[in-house]
DNA sequence: CTTGAGGGATTGTTGAACAACTCTCTACGT
DNA sequence: ACGTAGAGAGTTGTTCAACAATCCCTCAAG
């Protein structure tokens, strides 16, 4: 997402080899991140991994203390951020982890299917190197199941369906798709049970690889459908019942 | 977009009336919003109306002169503007009016296809009161159009199809779309022809519109799927033929 | 024609200062 | 007891000025 390239770069570079591109891309992600960008990286990963609980505010004395930036730098770090859908800002309050409600889980699963559905249903002649990354997502959260590492599973299936977005070659629905799960990784810390979230789902990622190595687009989109459908399902009861054990 | 309220905000007012939450709504967007923001307002139009051409750098100086507000305020506002896809900020050279160039106009459609025809698809039990922004739109479109007005042909078109998305009551489709539509406002700003753009349009807005309001939503998603198609090829010739005059 | 070294202009970042606002707690009045 | 009005502390919003880092252009040397 930092290193996100740029339409006028692209038309640059076209004329030349795809091999100076990569190039290119390289040298831009490697020094070409300012300081806001990388205070915002190291936050993200705070957020994205549960270390700071949903509700939190973040202190901008404190945050400029320990991080040794400057209080603007930082602001401009919660506004990367902010736009991801991973801080909120109240005005004169500050920035706050999220804690998304029962409308906003239903939402991004609302947004998930239209996007991942539809990327599945428009596949057509998609070769085996493709699909590589989505095997090897699969792989990963079937190998965490059997250590019991329940956290590692889900990340792997978030991966997945990153992977899975990424096949429509899309710039514009890989970043929304990033946000969303980025999101939604948000309320997967907020209940306790991450075992009954994320078990069920290893052996139906797999599922449907098999039915994309297939072929079966319009099978396996309406497999996706019914298991986001379960998913959200499964979230928002999980939400609910610790809900009610803090009111 | 400014306005947007926040998951934690509804859920404090959640057990209040309406008509409650209406007031609440309308202070907080009357005095809510900050100085960059207000910034950020005034060069949003500037940017949508094509007062700006595509390429335009906006220099920090001037406008910290022409606004009478501080560099730092000002680069909040950018920030706000680049994470609409209005602007792109390249490090150390600043931000810029975005060119979009074909691959950015082909995944633009591709992403409204995905959204606009997956909303229509899923409709269901539609009264008549939510489809009124949508009969005003396409009125005020026909309108326009026999004035020879086609920039405001453009505006009311941009207008059906973002509310066309809010049929969903989805916060996070109607802000994507938002961004969609703003960025294709800048592809239609850079070439020369907006009868040709938008003039068949207003009919074919008039019968989807008609569609939807017989709840034929599958033939509505397949008349819209073939009409965005059509648009997508119409701005690609028109980009095209504006690309061969200015190399 | 390519390469590399100035130099000017612009952006990136910092730190301090003050204004504006929220939150909390206390005191007052009903 | 209840609600409210206000003061005070603490935090954020905004501005300003300075310096560091980087880009772009020019021009000279190879």
């Amino acid at each position: 997402m930092a290193g996100m390239s740029h339409p006028s770069d692209a038309r640059s570079a076209g004329s030349e080899s795809g091999w100076l591109r990569t190039v290119a891309d390289e040298v831009r992600s490697f020094d070409r991140s300012s300081t806001a960008e990388r205070v915002a990286e190291l936050l993200r990963h705070r957020v994205i991994e549960g270390d700071l609980p949903p509700g939190t505010r973040l202190s901008e004395e404190q945050l400029v203390e320990v991080l040794h930036v400057s209080r603007n730098t930082l602001r401009e770090a919660f506004r990367l951020l902010t736009h991801e859908g991973l801080l909120v800002h109240h005005l004169h309050r500050g920035v706050f982890v999220p804690e998304l409600d029962e409308d906003d889980l239903v939402d991004l699963y609302r947004v998930r299917r239209t996007i991942e559905c539809d990327v599945v249903r428009r596949l057509e002649g998609l070769d085996a190197a493709r699909m590589r990354p989505l095997h090897d997502d699969v792989a990963a959260g079937e190998d965490a199941a059997r250590r019991g590492d329940w956290v590692a599973v889900g990340t792997a299936n978030m991966r997945f369906h990153q992977h899975l977005v990424a096949l429509a070659g899309s710039r514009r629905l890989d970043e929304t798709a990033a946000r969303l799960l980025a999101e939604l990784r948000l309320a997967f810390h907020t209940v306790a049970t991450p075992q009954r979230l994320h078990e069920p789902y290893v052996s139906r990622n797999r599922g449907l690889l098999d039915l994309l190595a297939a072929g079966e687009w319009e099978r396996a989109a309406k497999e996706l459908e019914d298991y986001l459908h379960d998913s959200e399902a499964e979230l928002l009861s999980a939400h609910r019942d610790r809900s009610r054990s803090t009111p």
